[in-house]
DNA sequence: CTCCCGATAT
DNA sequence: ATATCAGGAG
């Protein structure tokens, strides 16, 4: 079986255990999932549900995040994890926000990356689940493992990743692919102690195979 | 490649 | 007590 064919079978037998995926960060607008966004960076989403409800409600719009103080931020979001230059491009992005795009986040992928704090992940993330533009495909931590195991890749850099699964992966199931992905990753197929005994993946997973 | 950092699993 | 989780910038 080729691994387009590998990949597609896995997406059926996904989609049909966790149905339609979308982004488990919250947020209601494109600005605020960009902010969650940069708060994820090496951190779970789960946490970032957890500080953005409160930092949202402290600041309403971009404007706000523009004159916010860095300690006040700080100390909200302290919990995600490199809280000082998470806090430090969130600001940023707001006045850059203010200064050149009225606000707003740009609908450009090639912008984006030139934003302060958002490399490849996030700009995939923004544009996919905010947009619903398709450029390329969200390679986190749970991606890259799990496009390891299952035989997609056997590169370790998320660039190489992403440019292999665009080769493989059929453009429709891009973005629901990683989602999936992201999902199996958090339950299943975890960094350690996989659950491999009451994973439904097995019978086509070279990880598994291996053991 | 190193630094940024708290939370959680072991 | 220590290893591992989770991306981006310089």
């Amino acid at each position: 079986m080729n691994l387009s064919k590998l990949s597609t079978e896995h997406y059926k037998a996904l989609l049909n255990h966790y149905g339609s995926p979308i982004t488990p960060l919250r947020h209601k607008n494109i600005e605020q999932l960009a902010i969650a966004v940069i708060l994820s960076a090496q951190c779970t989403d789960a946490r970032v549900n957890q500080i953005t409800p409160k930092l949202f409600s402290r600041y309403k719009n971009i404007g706000d995040f523009a004159r916010a103080s860095q300690e006040e931020v700080e100390k909200i979001i302290y919990s995600a994890g490199f809280y000082k230059m998470k806090t430090m491009h969130i600001i940023a992005l707001a006045r850059i926000l203010e200064k050149n795009y009225e606000g707003k986040i740009p609908d450009n992928f090639e912008a984006l990356l030139k934003l302060p704090g958002i490399g490849r992940k996030s700009a995939n993330v923004i544009m996919s689940s905010g947009f619903n533009k398709i450029c390329g495909i969200v390679v986190d931590t749970h991606v890259k493992r799990l496009s390891f195991r299952l035989g997609y890749t056997s590169n370790k850099n998320p660039d190489k990743i992403e440019a292999d699964l665009m080769q493989i992966w059929p453009k429709k199931i891009w973005n629901p692919m990683s989602l999936l992905l992201i999902f199996h990753g958090r339950k299943f197929c975890k960094a350690q102690n996989p659950r491999c005994e009451t994973c439904f993946l097995t019978e086509t997973c070279r990880f598994f195979k291996k053991c």
